[in-house]
DNA sequence: CGCAAATCCAACTCGTCAGTTGGAGTTTAT
DNA sequence: ATAAACTCCAACTGACGAGTTGGATTTGCG
């Protein structure tokens, strides 16, 4: 034991959450554990119901942090907006990079029931400012307008993330070269903005 | 009663292969319950496991018998595959009369464990199929060579099954106009062989 | 100090659900 | 027509896991 230097509720309370993010993101709302959460996080069960109240909760606060953080995680604000290309690459490194994120999306999104929407006010704005430095970079002749910004950036989202959505059937089309699949991404998207 | 003449127990096992669908299809292959899928067969629960052995085994027969119907289902030979934005807006209006198949296929994706993949071999054929029908029409000159055909294969089936896999988050960018959606990619596909 | 409030945790409760069982009804074959 | 084999189902069992509890330990404050 030798001292954990006085209480720290605010590092309890983030090692319950990491480990909750890889729980949720393996196992899903169902089949995740929390007696394998508090195993993961070195701390015991009954904390998960003091910080987060239960588990549907603590699903809740785990979509919210991740899907905001997902939201923000690569960003596409001024000149970035013209290179629409390296962003979907930037994106589907980001998912290679921390699966766990796009993993939890997908788990929303067929897990309906509960709660409408994780985060709804905070993502909606970080959505909306993609959306917004897209129409300004069409606005600028730097991105053709053929789509709209709504629509290439659900192209962008999509493609992007099916890859870690459903792996077998994506490598059985694709092969399981992933510089080759983030290659073609990145030429997709380059085609629909040329 | 009245004489349900006979054993039909073709029949009793179609009920529950039936609701065992849409219940894994909506519930996951965790939250799905035997006892609903019994009772919705109008079946007693036991003859699940004397037909399918277990809650696995019977998930692993719907994945095999859905997945190989929904890779089935629209089909992409010969002439069709000529149009390829057209094949694209059936497979979302597929989706869209069925969204069981779609959400089995990730609920297949995210749930890693278990069987490696359902029914791998028929799979494997039916998209090699569709493949090299592409590879054909790419011959003719009826579409550009630009992109192989796995990489349209690819860009096609991410971009119609996303709008079903999350939906909060596809109409938070893209408004909840189904008929727009389909439109949307449509146009997006075109662009990629054009 | 010493006392109240907050933090921690081992062990418990209790409902739910996958999987089983025993027996009753049904069919086919001889 | 009767026995063997198959089909059906109501009720049971046992495990597992979400959520709780009671008490031991720690901290902060007068």
């Amino acid at each position: 034991m030798l001292a954990d230097m006085a209480w720290n509720t605010a590092r309890t309370r983030q090692l319950l959450l990491d480990a909750a993010i890889d729980e949720f993101a393996e196992y899903g709302p169902e089949a995740a554990r929390l007696d394998r959460i508090a195993a993961t996080a070195g701390v015991n069960k009954e904390r998960i119901y003091q910080y987060f109240g239960n588990k549907e909760q603590l699903f809740g606060a785990v979509l919210s942090w991740s899907l905001e953080r997902l939201a923000e995680a690569v960003p596409l604000e001024g000149p970035l907006a013209a290179n629409l290309p390296e962003y979907a690459g930037r994106v589907f490194d980001y998912h290679r990079e921390h699966p766990q994120f796009i993993r939890l999306l997908y788990w929303e999104g067929l897990h309906r029931g509960g709660d409408p929407i994780a985060a709804r006010e905070e993502r909606a704005e970080h959505y909306a400012a993609k959306l917004a430095a897209l129409a300004a970079a069409q606005k600028e002749g730097a991105v053709p307008s053929e789509f709209a910004p709504g629509e290439l950036l659900y192209a962008v989202i999509a493609l992007a993330g099916w890859w870690y959505a459903t792996p077998p059937l994506a490598q059985m089309i694709m092969g399981d070269d992933v510089e080759n699949a983030r290659e073609t991404l990145v030429r997709v998207v380059a085609k629909l903005v040329s």
